[in-house]
DNA sequence: GTGGTCTAGACCACA
DNA sequence: GTGGTCTAGACCACA
């Protein structure tokens, strides 16, 4: 499932793997109402406890990612259902980089130009 | 001093000093070799652990940010000194943020029309 | 027969299933002594489990809105029976959110108001 | 500490001390900034497992009720601030409630009346 | 099988 | 002491 556990990266380890999966659906390797693989069956592929698991979906659940079903399943939100609260969260980010880049005396031109250069389409 | 604690902040409160004492001493309102205030003053100031000031001073320390003469305090890095390494880690946040635009679908036209319209020099 | 599940809902499926008879049943789109579907056609019709629709008339029945007969199929029952008890249990509901108005500081002229505005008969 | 455990309440645990917590705080039996018991005592107190607390806590914590600090605790957030999205919350409420009188032909006057003489301030 | 809740107990960073 | 994370293992409702 393309889902690696980094133990050295600082992030607890429910983090890493709602990010994964948050980015999985993200760019639509999970495509919408797909399901995701269970609780238990992660929980064994990746050697981590089920209740670490459970954490990761419910905090993927909870930021709109996925939805469960009882009895059923977990399964991946549409990409455009979530596309807009990203976004939002991404310029969020982008303003508070302009803030350290003032800070930081990076030059507007500088910043564009080095965005212009290293954007990755 | 200007600094101050938000409870409400999720990183650690030696972390939130340490970022404040950076960013003074960054925008220059803290010169080159000028001193710190001492543990204990500070600690008094916040009504902050001492030890809590302690981590934020080492913190910053580790990070080049100022130096310590024994027995006569804590002084600030120059501005000069420190901005190469800054601007290096500014820019590696800079290239996240890029890989980030790619899976949200942020063009790039989008993104630089952004930073011109909200860099805030 | 205009169910439709919504696997979004919280609500587990046999829930829905029930809920949504029991609306049919008391607008009078399924009158007094009107037949509902058998368990096995109504699986087919939703793609659900048998289990699942059989334990949805569960519910229904012991709430009072249907009754089956051996070897005939179920159902509805007359809304003059059911609406008494289902009264009582909506101002039962009522009673609960007059409470919560008063926690929440919810001036009663207010909450009439809104009524008023916002029924919709 | 005012909480008590209904263990024929169908609610989980975990969301019935969160459900009384948010109503202590609402009705301002706990003040802006004030400490909340912590994990452990809390525990103690209601002989429920630590873990069960947390996730009571989380769950407080994510509706915006409180906010934590790593090594001092749990503080109650102002009323005030809260205010707002509970009352959207409750109004949400109502027009469902309004639904459902319409289903069963609760006329307006008679809803009206019924909030009227039932208020409780 | 699938998600959700809960207990018991451990360990870590922070204050 | 305080919150946060994690493992191990159990039990329940739902499908």
């Amino acid at each position: 499932m393309l889902i690696e556990i980094d133990f050295r990266d600082k992030r607890p380890i429910y983090e890493q793997i709602s990010a994964k999966l948050e980015e999985l659906i993200l760019c639509g390797v999970i495509g919408a109402d797909e399901s995701l693989p269970s609780v238990r069956s992660l929980a064994v592929e990746l050697s981590i406890n089920p209740n670490t698991i459970q954490k990761a979906y419910d905090n993927l659940e909870q930021r709109g990612f996925c939805y469960s079903v009882a009895g059923r399943g977990r399964f991946a939100t549409g990409v455009a259902e979530v596309m807009p609260e990203r976004r939002r969260e991404f310029f969020a980010e982008v303003d508070d980089l302009l803030k350290k880049a003032a800070t930081l005396k990076v030059e507007k031109d500088e910043l564009i130009r080095y965005v212009g250069e290293n954007y990755a389409g």
